[in-house]
DNA sequence: GTTATGCATCC
DNA sequence: CCTCCTTGCATAAC
């Protein structure tokens, strides 16, 4: 039996719970915005609608360019309001979880989800199940969706690729090998613009091609796993299976500094709020950690690291205040350049004495 | 085997 | 002109 794996993406996300907000803002250019807060304007657009999309704004872009390209569009500039987003996704991915066998969310915005058994590897009731769900989405949140499926997790992403904007895309599994011949490698799931390059310099530039490689070459160039999961991927035989409740494993917070510095407490010092973000979503998570990261991000952009892993699990917030504190010392000092932005990382976290898991929280055993 | 650090991906 | 977050992996050093 083939699996039955779909991918599920929602729409411009942050722009459109935006816009079914607020109605107005319908058929405008829309943009949401992170504003680092060191000049009026300097931050990047973090989502746009499809309407700003078609005048050339994208995701990334400084919001100083953006602007340019939106003057006198009717354009609407919104501050990104995360919390607000996180809601909204919590309701849709706790609909979502009675309506298939297993969800695996994947950001705020994407899932992957399995139907294997229900459907007993069915295409065409799949496809149903599919369509209802979309159904579901709009019906409760007025928002659309775009969903992939196939019979692994790369068709499955490519698909709802492909559907976007708020359409379906099923490949059954038999139709696998011809759907992805033609594919364009940068399209696959887990390659970016590093390994695409590499590929196009071994003469490879789409899914068949790479089909079709020496599997000795690839992972000389990539490496066992890499070259192994590469290969895999190019025909849909990708086997990674759809996990349900991952537990998390970091938890972190980078932020931009007023203006460059060489001092390390003056850029700890803007990093306090940071560190009690940290510390608050490790304690929501009933978590320890025993690794303490210092991120430090310089002027030129380069980035440099400083951790210390303890050998009991800490989860008091004074403990990393304290530890930050030091390893921020520790990387202005070792810098001759001055720090753009500061950040803090928590990681090889634990539960806590006497918590029971996430995954046991949520599905206790009778 | 564990730890520190950086790289690549994706959002 | 340049935000923020997560995961996994490679590599070197201990």
């Amino acid at each position: 039996m083939p699996r039955v794996v779909g991918h599920l993406d929602l729409d411009y996300f942050y722009a459109q719970v935006e816009e079914v907000e607020d109605p107005s803002l319908k058929g405008r250019p829309v943009i949401v915005c992170v504003f680092s807060g060191r000049t009026e304007d300097s931050g990047v657009v973090s989502t746009a609608n499809y309407r700003a999309r078609e005048l050339g704004v994208h995701s990334g872009m400084p919001i100083v360019l953006a602007k340019k390209k939106l003057e006198g569009k009717e354009a609407a500039v919104i501050r990104m309001d995360h919390r607000k987003y996180e809601e909204v996704s919590a309701r849709i991915m706790e609909d979502l979880e009675g309506r298939v066998d297993v969800l695996e969310p994947t950001g705020i915005d994407e899932a992957f989800f399995d139907l294997t058994a229900s459907t007993r590897g069915d295409y065409s009731a799949a496809t149903k199940t599919a369509e209802s769900i979309k159904e579901a989405i709009f019906n409760a949140e007025h928002l659309t969706c775009s969903v992939g499926m196939g019979r692994s997790k790369v068709v499955a992403k490519l698909g709802s690729d492909m559907a976007k904007p708020g359409g379906l895309k099923v490949v059954p599994a038999d139709a696998t090998a011809s759907f992805l011949e033609p594919i364009p490698v940068e399209k696959l799931y887990g390659v970016g613009p590093k390994t695409s390059s590499t590929l196009l310099e071994m003469g490879i530039s789409t899914a068949g091609q790479l089909a079709a490689a020496d599997p000795s070459d690839l992972e000389k160039r990539f490496g066992k796993k890499f070259g192994g999961f590469l290969l895999l991927a190019s025909t849909g035989d990708d086997s990674s299976p759809v996990t349900a409740d991952l537990e998390p494993t970091q938890f972190s917070r980078i932020v931009t500094l007023k203006r460059d510095t060489s001092d390390p407490q003056e850029a700890f010092a803007q990093l306090a709020e940071g560190v009690e973000y940290v510390h608050r979503k490790l304690t929501t998570a009933g978590k320890s950690f025993r690794t303490l990261t210092a991120i430090g991000i310089y002027s030129d952009l380069s980035t440099k690291t400083k951790s210390r892993t303890f050998e009991t699990p800490m989860d008091d917030l004074g403990t990393i205040r304290e530890t930050s504190a030091a390893l921020f010392e520790e990387l202005g000092r070792s810098a001759e350049k001055p720090l753009r932005r500061a950040g803090v990382r928590v990681s090889s976290l634990s539960n806590k004495e006497g918590q029971t898991s996430l995954s046991e929280f949520l599905h206790p055993v009778k």
